[in-house]
Parts: C-alpha cells; sequence; structure tokens
DNA sequence: TCATTATATGAACAAATATTCATATATTAC
DNA sequence: GTAATATATGAATATTTGTTCATATAATGA
C-alpha cells in the first residue's frame, strides 16, 4: 500500500546523490526545523508569526530559515516589512507528511 | 500522484511525535547510515560485509549498527560467530527510497 | 583450555550544530 | 532626513555527533 508510485531500484548511491539525500533527511532532523516546516504546510507566515506560533526567537526562526531556504525547501516573498515564507518542496513536505503519519499511527 | 495514502492531517505536533520523527530523520541525516540501510536494502549483510561492501571500519559500523538498532531500525540474528541485519522498519526504508528516489530524478 | 575470528563498547577527540546576544540591513511612515 | 518595525547576520557558546583507538565480549574449532 505504500509507495506504489517508487520503485525499488537497487542502486549504489554516487556521491552527490548521498550528499543531497543525507542533506535533505538533516535538514528534516531537528525539531524547530520539523515545527516550523509543520506550521509552514498549513498557511503560509511570517518571520514573527512563526516565532509567535512557536515561541521561538526571533533570530533562531531567521536562523532556520535560512538554512531552510539554502535547501530550496522554503520560498518567500516580501510585503512591506514582513517576509511570508511557505513550502517550496513538494518532495520532502511529503517525506515530512508520511513520517508524522507514521509516528502518530503506529 | 505522491502519497494518496497519507492523509493531509493538519496537526500539532506534541512533543513524543515531535521526538519521534526528529529523531528518524536523524537517523537518515547520516551518509554512513544511510549506507548501510541502502546497503540493507538490498541483502541482509554481517558486520565485516558492510565494513567491507562500504570501506569503513569495523568499529564505525558497529556504532552506527547500534545506532539503527536503539532505534528500530534494523534487527539481527547471529549465525556463528557473525552477526546479521536486516532493515525492520518498512515505513522508514520507504522514506529512504522515496528520497533517493527524489534525489535522483529531479 | 587456548587461539582465532567476529562483534561490541567506552573513552577521547574533532567536527558539526542550534541557540543566544548584539548589531546590521531594509522597508515604511512621518 | 529620522523613527519605528521586521528581518538577517556574525560571533560566541554549549551541545551533539561521528570516527578512531584500544580493549572487552562472545562463539568456534583445534
Amino acid at each position: 500500500m505504500d509507495n506504489q508510485d517508487v520503485p525499488n531500484e537497487k542502486m549504489d548511491l554516487d556521491e552527490e546523490t548521498l550528499f543531497i539525500v543525507s542533506q535533505t533527511f538533516k535538514a528534516l532532523g531537528d525539531p524547530t526545523r520539523i515545527r516550523i516546516l509543520n506550521l509552514l504546510a498549513d498557511r503560509e507566515c511570517s518571520v514573527s508569526e512563526i516565532a509567535d506560533a512557536l515561541h521561538l526567537s526571533q533570530s533562531t526562526v531567521s536562523h532556520q530559515l535560512r538554512f531552510l531556504k539554502n535547501l530550496r525547501l522554503v520560498k518567500f516573498r516580501r510585503a512591506g516589512t514582513s517576509i511570508f515564507y511557505s513550502p517550496d518542496d513538494q518532495h520532502v513536505m511529503a517525506l515530512l507528511r508520511q513520517a508524522i503519519h507514521h509516528a502518530c499511527h503506529d
């Protein structure tokens, strides 16, 4: 029932693929980033909205958003002095959704 | 086309779920552990087989296997003096397979 | 029992990481 | 222009993490 669309290719991982995959999972391996992405999955948010919603400092949120931005996991748009962030990688968001689903139901 | 089986539940993450999810992704966030799991996805292996196949020291492999074992991501069976490891969490293996697939094809 | 082989483990170390604090940058309103 | 607000950034710090080295444990065969 899981992942009919992902063929079970037996492959050796080349250096680049390995790097991308580990980077991706590393991004999802921190509670703060998970909470941020989970919030953005629900709605686009400004930095201060994220900080307020998750009880985090502005600096912490900004640092983590830079991390996520560098990996192109989030995108942003400016609106006045605010900057609104939203998810930008559906594959990674799917991984997160799946992991949360499994953690909740197993 | 992705993840029809994972409903898009908007949920706040409780502490425990957050911990499980971040632990899971942390496990997948290291190149060495990815290589080990990717190898085990193909075939059951002893510690020394893993070390040989991936050009890692016995100690490194053993330490990482303990890590994966603690999270119940791998299981093992003894055969003489050898111990053979294999995957023990189909959900996590599915996440890995998906991530590799996406990294290769995007 | 003793030697051999395979694996596990603890300590030490270096490298990576997340957060905080202070401050810089940028936009808007006046 | 200046003040106010929102966000970004760099340095410092504490913690976590991955590997190595040395050694311990466990099973086998002579």
